[in-house]
DNA sequence: TTAACATATAAGCATTGTTTTATATTTCCA
DNA sequence: TGGAAATATAAAACAATGCTTATATGTTAA
């Protein structure tokens, strides 16, 4: 992916600028899709969550007592994760097993976590 | 980072779980952090000015036209990226140039938006 | 110095999001 | 079959967020 910037807008000739970037324009469906993807990641209790799914395939019961939140809270939060598919269900008796969905959030996890650990 | 995952608390036993897991538990404060960080991307006009910024330095009157924001919400938004140190500020005569901080929210975008693209 | 411009801030409002409390649903087991 | 356990859902309370309108601050230029 391209980082190289245009640094534009300068003091004096700045009529230009709609035109060169209008190309980088994200419609909005995108930007909102990406929001929503974001969003998941946005709420210490759902972070929490995915750091644990991130390592485990854990039921609603365990990961309600390892983050000391009740067990509706939780329900609400997977809920929550579910509907943006990060994570995914797997019923077995009367447990339900959470994990996370792909590799993609997983990544994502782990680049967040770095940025807040180093940089 | 490691990936793998354990696949515990099956069915019969997961007594054991709360103490395998807990090395896995994220500080408060860290998961804090993280929802900070993602938060920045998680509403579509703030994805939207990253977009912009990923490509160019440009003023906040700019940003409102090209996204067809007012004025005050841009800046509102910008006091938001700011204090996260998402973007920075350069002020010149009476504009003042916004560009991203640093790569790993370059990264961070170009991840999310590759997540929404394909995946 | 005064007027116009660019940006920032403040207050108010509407919306959304998170948690709690209470209840429903499903499954296991005695 | 009846009761307990695990999870989900609903409603309500409360907090947080984003935008608008209005105003303040600072800068340029006439």
């Amino acid at each position: 992916m391209n980082k190289d910037r245009l640094i534009i807008c300068s003091d004096d000739k700045h009529e230009d600028v709609a035109s060169a970037t209008d190309a980088f324009l994200l419609d909005q469906d995108v930007a909102d899709r990406i929001a929503e993807l974001f969003k998941a990641l946005s709420d210490p209790a759902r972070v929490r969550i995915i750091g644990l799914l991130a390592h485990a395939e854990l039921c609603v019961g365990d990961i309600a007592r390892l983050l000391h939140m009740s067990q509706p809270a939780v329900s609400h939060q997977l809920r929550v994760l579910r509907n943006l598919r990060i994570v995914r269900a797997r019923k077995s008796g009367r447990h339900v097993y959470y994990t996370l969905m792909d590799d993609h959030i997983h990544d994502l996890f782990d680049q967040g976590l770095a940025h807040v650990r180093f940089g």
